[in-house]
RNA sequence: CGGGAUGUAGCGCAGCUGGUAGCGCACUUCGCUUGGGACGAAGGGGUCGCACGUUCGAACCGUGUCAUCCCGACCA
């Protein structure tokens, strides 16, 4: 490809509206273009990177013995009825009528039309295992997009579902997923992390996520791990064994229940300033909306909730944390009057109450009654309602140790590029999804399911391998492999050399890009680098002495020598990289 | 959903005490230059998001609307 020619606009400037640097870069260096709120267009140079994380995708689940196919981008209800999701899934559902009134959405995944295709097809004991999966647009309607192409609305994304006689099968297709995974990954160049995590909206019971560590502040979860072992998890899903901590509260001289002034405490810093004492002796109880619903959560109150954790033990959908209106109405209802700081369990007939276990082993402590401008102190589990069952409803920190191995874990950031679920018969049960077994009876699927965001591989990649200059992508995955740069146009031996090896590395079958526009040497560098080609072969002056000049992106590198030599450096890399 | 802000050329911005639009980059042509976003000259490109109102006159004032971005969504 001639530079002159490539469909690419590079900016001096980054656009106003990206804030993340993968959405910066690719904005400025002419990957991408908004159209409208979280959606992309993708121009040849992005296209040709997707193609290239979808073609490595394709490669590996093949190897994996999954077969694509492609379904439609919108999706009619009735399927979402019959899984139960059409109520359930929220607004993220993009939903839409046609012509005739009929109600229908578009795709943010597919278990159920891909469930439908399987109950259609796979009749017989016989015909499974079977796992398909499509590369294909999906919409989710975010509440806020943002990050580029990390979190837009509409992204490309490959997703696969595995169905399975039974669970040993099902424990089989996932481990197959996983190691297909892993070498997709590692085939894009890079490094990602499999932890555990929660199931979310897509449901099942087992779930891992591929995360890519990144140093920049666009990774949007919390991941913690362990050095002294390999546990490691999403913080939504992560769990910890606690230090020891002062829970007593008669080491501070609460020895009996009474209920005293704590004037204008409405915060736990507060109350811990007015009382001396430390938070691990105070129980802090939280309201929560669940499904429109109030819900009190306790926890000791140097801890926080895990608020998909509490959703999990409440079952709900939606949850958030009550507004201090929300919090009076319910003490209005109550016949009490209190506000945020003061709320305790004490006389909440009829909400739901969820306890954490750090609750179990408090004494001595203190909590709230109801009461604007009080506190009990020296409070047992006695003194508030009996709570049946102790949940972990609770956030991990730093430092908190290892589950597995007791050491202290650490966390990091990572962007989540690919997940895999253990389903069971989640879908194929409402949905009558079944095979008939060896005994002509009917059994539904045991189903798994596993996603890759394509565009988000992308970006991801983009944050990972980046420099103030720009992209630096790996060999697999850039859009070409390689430019040559002739820095004065009008040199003719400058010029016939760069096209010389510009002929023999497209006949190499490596991708280049001649830079043949007439531009001064600056323009073409800061070009080079800001669009983040691998190599780069600069052909100048020192053209008289028979030598070019071959330089890494990624490393800074630079070779001087003869042109054959540079081709067949180039050559030699890019086939070792891929 | 709540709060804040912004919509003026492809990008980044100015103009906003009302008088019919400008700068830098990018683009076209010519000259000159050629190892890290040169320089000079001459050009092309905008119903100032949209609608209604106030006014002799609106990018500018008012109302509404749409869009975009950011923050937050209450840790008691």
């Amino acid at each position: 490809m001639k530079m002159s020619k490539l469909f690419v606009q590079t900016l001096r400037e980054f656009p106003a509206d990206a804030d993340v640097v993968s959405h910066k870069f690719l904005a400025r260096a002419g990957y991408i273009r908004k159209l409208t709120s979280g959606c992309y267009n993708y121009l040849p140079l992005m296209w040709r990177v997707l193609k290239k994380i979808e073609n490595i995708v394709r490669e590996e689940m093949d190897a994996a013995g999954a077969q694509e196919l492609l379904t439609p981008f919108v999706q009619p209800k009735e399927l979402w009825e019959e899984s139960g999701r059409w109520e359930v899934y929220g607004k993220e559902l993009m939903r839409l009528r046609d012509r005739h009134d009929r109600e229908m959405c578009l795709g943010p995944t597919a278990e159920e039309v891909i469930t439908a295709i399987a109950r259609d097809g796979l009749k017989s004991y016989k015909q499974l295992p079977c796992n398909l999966y499509q590369i294909q647009d999906k919409f989710r309607d975010e509440v806020r997009p943002r990050y580029g192409l990390l979190r837009g609305r509409e992204f490309i994304m490959k997703d696969a579902y595995s169905f399975d006689l039974n669970e040993e099968g099902l424990d089989e297709s996932y481990k197959v997923m996983a190691k297909a995974y892993e070498n997709i990954f590692r085939r894009c160049g890079l490094e990602t992390k499999m932890v555990q995590s929660d199931s979310g909206a897509i449901g099942g019971s087992v779930s891992h996520e591929f995360m890519v560590i990144t140093t920049t502040d666009a990774g949007e979860n919390d991941v913690f791990y362990c050095d002294g072992c390999d546990y490691s998890a999403n913080s939504n899903h992560a769990i910890s064994n606690l230090p020891e901590a002062d829970t007593d509260g008669s080491k501070f001289g609460f020895n009996e229940t009474k209920i005293i002034d704590t004037p204008q405490t409405h915060s736990i810093e507060e109350l811990c300033e007015f009382l001396h004492i430390p938070s691990t002796i105070i129980l802090k109880s939280l309201v929560y909306i669940v499904d429109k619903k109030p819900v009190i959560a306790l926890i000791r109150a140097d801890k926080e909730v895990e608020e998909t954790k509490l959703m999990n033990v409440v079952g709900g959908i939606d949850i958030r944390i009550a507004s201090a209106a929300e919090i009076e109405e319910l003490m209005v209802e109550k016949g009490f009057n209190a506000a945020r700081g003061f709320i305790g369990p004490k006389g909440m007939d009829g909400i739901t109450i969820i306890a954490d276990k750090t609750v179990k082993d408090l004494k001595n402590f203190v909590v709230g009654v109801n009461q604007e401008d009080k506190h009990m102190v020296g409070a047992n589990l006695s003194d508030i309602p009996a709570i049946e069952e102790y949940y972990d409803i609770r956030l991990v920190q730093k430092d908190e140790l290892c589950p597995q191995c007791g050491k202290p874990l650490k966390v990091t950031r990572g962007i989540e590029v690919g997940n895999i679920f253990k389903l069971g018969t989640k879908y194929s049960k409402p949905m009558n999804a079944v095979y008939l077994d060896q005994n002509g009876k009917a059994q539904p699927y045991v189903m798994g399911c596993y996603g890759i965001g394509i565009s988000r591989t992308a970006a991801a990649a983009v944050e990972r391998y980046h420099d103030d200059n720009g992209i630096m992508w790996p060999v697999q995955i850039a859009p070409y492999h390689v430019t040559i740069v002739p820095l004065n146009n009008k040199d003719e031996l400058q010029m016939t050399t760069a096209k010389d090896m510009y002929i023999k590395l497209l006949n190499a079958g490596i991708e280049v890009v001649l830079d043949d526009r007439d531009d001064r040497p600056g323009v073409k560098f800061k070009d080079a680098d800001l669009i983040g080609f691998p190599y780069r072969i600069t052909v100048g002056k020192t053209i008289v002495d028979g030598n070019v000049e071959l330089k890494t992106r990624a490393t800074g590198e630079i070779d001087t020598i003869k042109p054959d030599e540079a081709v067949e450096k180039v050559i030699k890399l890019v086939k070792e990289a891929l």
